[in-house]
DNA sequence: AGACAAACCTGTCTGC
DNA sequence: TGCAGACAGGTTTGTC
């Protein structure tokens, strides 16, 4: 579900938990990621007692920093399905809900009905030093991530522009949709090889990427499905693709009178316009 | 290195 | 109406 603008909705929306705190944590018992079941003194170490302080944001990922002694964080991806929900207390529980912490008379839950997302927890500092963000790249909308650090990054690359544009560990945040929706405003054959990207392309790529997270960020993220905010809310830039989930339809380029095709590349589905889009 | 498939899991939609 | 199969925004792991 969640690309970095879905992430990012959420975590705007869940700013009004920042300066709550846990009361009581109560978790499913069941595993998440990888079949790992959530470590609950670890995250009871971190949360319980203690008051959120703010929340950050690291390409997909949230980091939900509480204070006291322990000035523990804990780390949550979305996965497919993942959902993070501020309500009250007395709100009727959803299916597939696996962590609770109880703020007062509000509640934070996440829910997850396939069980993709991830709960964790790691210290203040040491963000690094956790697997799941050793690695992680550049995130657009926090850092630098123009055309020469693209250039860069593909020229050393044997891969496809989208493998590249889907590796979290050269630019954090990119997910299927948007890396489909990113090459074609930068008219770009997704399935072009990296090496072979141009400087001048690698600009318009970048700018291209900031443009696209920007504009459906603007938009409350994408809801195909499942995404809601912490507010229980849709987003509305499904109205606004242009190339994802639109294969047959015309392509949305002023006078380009191309159709959009669908290919499936690295296992997925993969939108672009062969007529304005150049190999 | 990188392509590909499978794995994790549930829900929804399509076609018969 | 039921049932099988395909498919879904992500990440990790293993094989070739």
């Amino acid at each position: 579900m969640p690309e970095l603008p879905e992430v990012e909705t959420v975590r705007l929306t869940l700013a009004p938990a920042v300066g709550s705190r846990v009361t009581a944590i109560w978790t499913s018992g069941l595993p998440l990621r990888l079949n790992r079941p959530i470590d609950i003194p670890a995250l009871t170490r971190a949360s319980r007692g203690h008051t959120l302080e703010g929340i950050r944001r690291l390409g997909k990922y949230l980091l939900l920093d509480f204070d006291g002694r322990a000035r523990g964080t804990v780390l949550v991806h979305l996965g497919m399905s993942g959902r993070l929900r501020l309500g009250p207390r007395a709100a009727p529980r959803a299916d597939h809900t696996h962590v609770i912490w109880r703020m007062g008379d509000r509640e934070l839950r996440f829910s997850d009905p396939r069980r993709f997302g991830l709960v964790s927890t790691l210290e203040r500092g040491r963000e690094r030093e956790h697997p799941s963000l050793a690695k992680m790249g550049p995130d657009p909308l926090v850092d630098t991530v123009d055309g020469a650090c693209l250039h860069a990054a593909a020229r050393r690359s044997r891969r496809t522009l989208k493998a590249l544009l889907l590796d979290q560990h050269v630019i954090a945040g990119i997910g299927n949709i948007y890396a489909s929706e990113a090459l074609w405003q930068a008219g770009i054959r997704p399935l072009l090889r990296a090496h072979r990207l141009s400087r001048p392309r690698a600009d318009r790529l970048a700018q291209a990427v900031r443009e696209v997270l920007d504009r459906a960020l603007g938009h409350g993220g994408t809801s195909l499905r499942d995404f809601v905010d912490a507010d229980g809310n849709a987003g509305e830039h499904a109205h606004y693709l242009w190339v994802y989930g639109r294969d047959g339809e015309p392509c949305p380029r002023r006078g380009c009178n191309g159709r959009i095709s669908r290919v499936v590349h690295d296992g997925r589905a993969t939108f672009f316009c062969p007529r304005c889009q150049h190999p």
